[in-house]
RNA sequence: GGUCCUGUGGCCGAGUGGCUAGGCAAAGCUCUGCAAAAGCUUCUACAGCGGUUCGAAUCCGCUCGGGACCUCCA
């Protein structure tokens, strides 16, 4: 079954064809590192981390950049960089290069807890200074772009007339015409040096106080937010790639731009498909910045924010992403975030359990109709990945089959269901979907040995209480325990089981 | 004003015109020394009004509600 992925560009589910099998190019936008990560920024790199890992399952060479902006209008939040410069000694005074790496690590470490797997290049916007600057001088020569008072600017009307001719006018991602756009009046910056208002900036005259600067043809200044994204993708990708992936939010202005400019400078059209997830929501409102409502991830994992009720494991987010389909919105609550941990949680004893059954090798189905049902939900598991990422239906049918399992386990359904082969699907398949393509992980981690013989110890002394039905004392230790965070569950078969967190 | 998305049961969320989404919560039962877990069962839906159709949550129209974007904010 081939992969189909929602296109923007086309509005339209589309079969996915690299230019180049089986190499494949994927640009995703990545963060501007002047903050701290937030839920909401998670939802894209947990997105294309899954479309990432199931492109490697599908056999492709996938090349995935992941940009990290760290240039331009730079302040650290809250701060004002006036206030900054004003200051005499070097250690107070704003040092970019100190705050860059300050994010860059946090966001480095929120993307690891998260399990997505680094980008191919993470190419810097710092690091792509000259190559930036190369691409507007090639936009000049070409007459899409003017330089005023040492500023450039992209000339956006020129475009969108002789780009209409070639069906590929200002807007075409968006779907936006350039005549209907409301002539706001939004206050920015030396507005007026702009021949028309939809021009956007690819170089931008620092002023004095601006703290990231760099020499230029065109003077001192710095670039403009669009045009990285061109250079790095350029560069490393080629003029034209088969993926450009983002939030929903960068479709207008940011990708449109970027078409606009890769367009003039290569003459291509520089992605295939281009991919955007949806906005994880707060209260039915978009959880940014500029509406300050955001739940930095830092905060979440530990909990320490007022709307909080609890910390959430990196993992609970990962499946509370996975919950919903990528172009949908998402709505962060508390509630919701607890169902999705007690769901994890119960998936991932399932497949605990599953991993270490053990049936006999040539078994025979002895109940052919509850074999095949497992077998087709398990089979489906591809097909849904291959409609455009259907997380959630593949999380369904994981957790049907999780109902077998249970039975199973519990010997409601008898051992010798399924038959060999198909417990043996079912466990390829789940190990494959849960840890390599979903990237979830569970929590048997820092068991050095040690405490499973402790708590094996425990539990020998508790079923010997349990047996003389010295149940103070087999309560004690249940209850103990539960206070330290270690839950002791009685199996069906008189063993017990523990589970930590 | 423009472009687009959206309104599913207590909550979150799938839903490609006809066939159970799923998770969490709630209730009952089974199991259990008691729990927990698990299994089984049950419950509350498709914003409203029209239309197309043998049949619509799904297509069309209108109304109402919510949201995103509209140029340097990433």
């Amino acid at each position: 079954m081939p992969l189909k992925v929602y296109n923007s560009l086309t509005r339209q589910k589309e079969t996915f064809t690299p230019i180049n099998a089986p190499y494949v190019g994927m640009y995703v936008c990545g963060p501007t590192v002047s903050g701290e990560s937030h839920l909401g920024h998670a939802r894209p790199y947990v997105t294309f981390d899954i479309l990432y890992r199931y492109l490697n399952y599908h056999g492709y060479k996938v090349r995935y950049v992941r940009n990290l902006t760290d240039a331009g209008h730079f302040e650290e939040e809250g701060r004002e960089a006036e206030d900054k410069i004003s200051k005499k000694a070097v250690l107070e005074k704003l040092e970019p290069m100190e705050l860059v790496q300050k994010y860059t690590n946090l966001y480095h470490w929120a993307m690891a807890l998260l399990n997505n797997l680094p980008p191919s290049i993470e190419p810097t916007a710092t690091g792509h200074i000259i190559e930036q600057i190369e691409m507007i001088k090639k936009i000049i020569a070409d007459g899409y772009a003017y330089e005023a008072n040492g500023s450039v600017y992209f000339d956006v009307e020129k475009y969108n007339t002789d780009y209409s001719k070639k069906n590929q006018p200002y807007g075409i991602l968006s779907g936006r015409v350039l005549e209907d756009q409301l002539d706001t009046t939004r206050e920015l910056d030396n507005q007026d040096e702009k021949r028309n208002r939809s021009d956007f900036a690819l170089w931008k005259n620092a002023p004095p106080e601006h703290i990231m600067r760099w020499q230029s043809p065109w003077g001192e200044g710095f670039p403009g937010w669009h045009i990285e994204c061109s250079a790095m993708s350029t560069k490393y990708l080629g003029d034209e790639f088969d993926i450009h992936g983002g939030g929903m939010d960068l479709q207008f202005p940011h990708h449109e731009c970027e078409i606009a400019q890769s367009t003039v400078c290569n003459h291509k059209m520089p992605a295939r498909y281009w991919m955007h997830n949806n906005m994880i929501t707060i209260n039915g409102r978009k959880m940014g910045k500029s509406y300050n409502n955001v739940i930095k991830l830092s905060e979440l994992f530990s909990g320490s924010h007022p709307i909080l009720e609890q910390a959430y494991h990196p993992m609970t987010i990962r499946f509370f992403i996975l919950q919903s389909h990528y172009r949908g919105t998402l709505d962060f609550s508390n509630e919701a975030l607890q169902a999705s941990e007690k769901a994890f949680k119960r998936l991932w004893e399932v497949f605990d359990w599953l991993s270490q059954w053990v049936v006999p090798q040539t078994q025979a189905a002895s109940d052919i109709e509850l074999d095949a049902k497992v077998k087709k939900l398990v089979n489906e598991f591809d097909e849904f990945m291959d409609d455009d990422l259907s997380t959630p239906k593949v999380l369904a049918n994981m957790f049907e089959l999780s109902s077998v399992i249970n039975s199973i386990k519990d010997k409601h359904i008898a051992g010798d269901a399924l038959s060999s082969v198909t417990v043996g699907l079912l466990q390829t398949q789940m190990r494959l979907f849960i840890e390599d393509i979903f990237g979830l992980k569970g929590d048997r981690s820092d068991n050095s040995g040690k405490l499973d013989g402790v708590l094996q110890l425990l539990i020998d002394i508790r079923k010997e209480a349990k047996r003389r039905k010295d149940f103070v004392t087999s309560d004690k230790i249940r209850n103990e325990l539960a206070t330290l965070g270690v839950q002791l569950k009685d199996e069906k078969d008189g063993e017990m089981s523990y589970t930590i967190g």
